[in-house]
DNA sequence: GTCTATATACAGATAGAC
DNA sequence: GTCTATCTGTATATAGAC
């Protein structure tokens, strides 16, 4: 529960850049210890092997979430409209540890997949009381997934096709309007 | 335009199956000459280099999307309910290339996401007669991405959230309702 | 059209110096 | 805590026999 290390932190760091901007494919020990700044031995002081790396990834995940539901439930603008601009805000560090997890879940790295799901459930159970039913707690689940899935396709510089502004105001508005209660 | 050879084909078939059930990570040549039952260099024979096998999977995207076009703008059920339930049938040849694609755009294939972005932009076309308006019509393609989405997550054999039967019914019509015009 | 054998490169991980 | 050097396995691809 200390604070770990900065070179660990930004061992780490340089990891998830690295799945998030080129692929987990791409994402090599050698690859990560360069972007970060050491050698392949001192990254793997930190983390002694991959699998503690992605482990450290879900570390983050876990406790950035468990940040994520407080403010939502909190929100003065109503769960729903802020869970649904957190679903969109490509840059924060949630969303960028999201997508890098979700690229190794379908890696073939089973805790990875097991942690989203997990997430998705604390995510369900917050807004479940704010949606008119399941179907329409589903449909506002769906929405947001939607939005990650156009986040997650993108590699490199090559955006997907993401509401912003007004387009996503008037897509939030529309969700609430058939989902919300 | 040709058929082509069988083996050919079974090369592509094994190719694709693999990076469904255990990721891209797990497609190699050996892995997929081996489940398709030819040696590497038979493999090698239909598919000079991997990047030929991903480039034959986009052409199968093709081709099966194209008919997914034709079939949901003539269905009689509507478009819309046509269009959401071609997006959880798992089993269809469609969704198989489209989730596998997906997953090849992920680990940086750029061409692999440029694929799904245009079939993405095909559907918006086929869908927007039949949208309210622009924000309805995105609403109505999201709700498809969030079903790709967990059809994606699923590696091995661990499913994810996907509705089915009435729960599906339900959510079509809340679509409808909401978005449909 | 399909095979075996081999070349080349690189990924993950260990050992031990500093 | 960070480094260099090295081992081992495996992925892509080529060469050439059948």
């Amino acid at each position: 529960m200390s604070r770990p290390p900065r070179a660990r932190e930004s061992v780490l760091d340089a990891f998830e850049t690295l799945v998030i901007d080129e692929g987990e494919r791409a994402a090599t020990l050698d690859a990560t210890a360069r972007a970060a700044g050491v050698s392949k031995g001192g990254l793997l002081y930190h983390f002694s092997s991959k699998d503690a790396l992605v482990e450290g990834l879900l570390e983050r995940l876990r406790v950035l979430s468990a940040d994520d539901i407080e403010q939502i439930k909190g929100s003065p603008e109503g769960p729903v409209a802020a869970f649904m601009r957190t679903s969109i805000m490509t840059d924060s560090p949630l969303d960028r540890v999201i997508v890098a997890v979700s690229r190794l879940a379908q890696n073939g790295h089973p805790t990875a997949g097991a942690a989203i799901r997990e997430l998705r459930v604390l995510w369900e159970d917050a807004l479940r009381p704010h949606a008119r039913d399941e179907t329409a707690l589903q449909l506002i689940m769906l929405v947001s997934d939607g939005l990650y899935f156009n986040n997650a396709l993108t590699v490199g510089s090559v955006s997907g096709p993401v509401p912003e502004g007004a387009e996503l105001d008037a897509l939030i508005a529309l969700v609430e309007s058939s989902a919300g209660r």
